[in-house]
DNA sequence: AAACGTAGTATATAAAAAGATACCATAAGG
DNA sequence: CCTTATGGTATCTTTTTATATACTACGTTT
């Protein structure tokens, strides 16, 4: 069996609460500036933002482009590089969505997070 | 594209600071006892091993079999449902060693976490 | 009768991640 | 000369995760 383990590389790219919301909208659309990023992501404060964007940069998963103009303007991409990633995430996407399905089989809709917690309890014997 | 978020799901499987190395252990070993999770797996507590096994259970990642018996014996096995995981553990494990590859080019061979910190603040700019 | 082994639970604490909020620089437009 | 727009940073608080440590149940062995 060739799993050692390498795969938690992946979660540290993807660790963050806001990572796949950022990684979705820049997958899907392309290039995005600062503001339009958090404009689309609602909730999401600048700090996080901005700490997110920086982590993923630094993975060489993101593009990030300066315009050196006032007000300014900075451009957010993936790179050439984290187009490899998409793949896996697929794999996991598809694996996900079946996932789902399979939970709403073992304990029903309402399911997910609710359910999920009082599984636990129940399974805790609480 | 259908690139739609729920690869999220697998993250929220997988996440949690053992995870990672009690699947390791289980995919490898096959069957497992608790306490013989708890002496491959250094430094985990009890409470944690516990925790983390009762999330994967729930998932149906797991396979939890109790022997009625004193002292107890519990066993932990990849269920046949959570084989179905591995492919994608594997994908993100390929992935994951290339990108320890590309991280080392990129940074240097020191890297991984300490160059992580470091380049997080050189590009904050601090 | 005390000690051992196993698979936990309970409770308190510390560390890490996320959130809230205020602030900054600068040019253009009114 | 005051406001607006943009892409941040700084500081503090709250929430979430993980750790440390002690305790339990019970049959077997010493």
């Amino acid at each position: 069996m060739s799993l050692n383990c390498k795969y938690e590389k992946v979660l540290e790219v993807l660790l963050g609460k806001w990572k796949t919301a950022i990684l979705y909208q820049l997958y899907s659309k392309g290039t995005m500036r600062f503001g339009e990023l958090q404009r689309a992501i609602p909730d999401i404060t600048k700090k996080m933002l901005t700490q997110q964007l920086r982590e993923l940069e630094y993975h060489d998963i993101l593009l990030r482009e300066v315009y050196h103009q006032i007000p300014p303007k900075v451009e957010y991409s993936i790179s050439a590089y984290g187009q490899g990633l998409l793949p896996v995430l697929l794999e996991m996407n598809d694996w996900g969505m079946a996932h789902i399905q399979h939970l709403n089989e073992l304990y029903g809709e309402e399911g997910s997070v609710k359910a999920f917690v009082s599984r636990i309890d129940e399974i805790a014997g609480k």
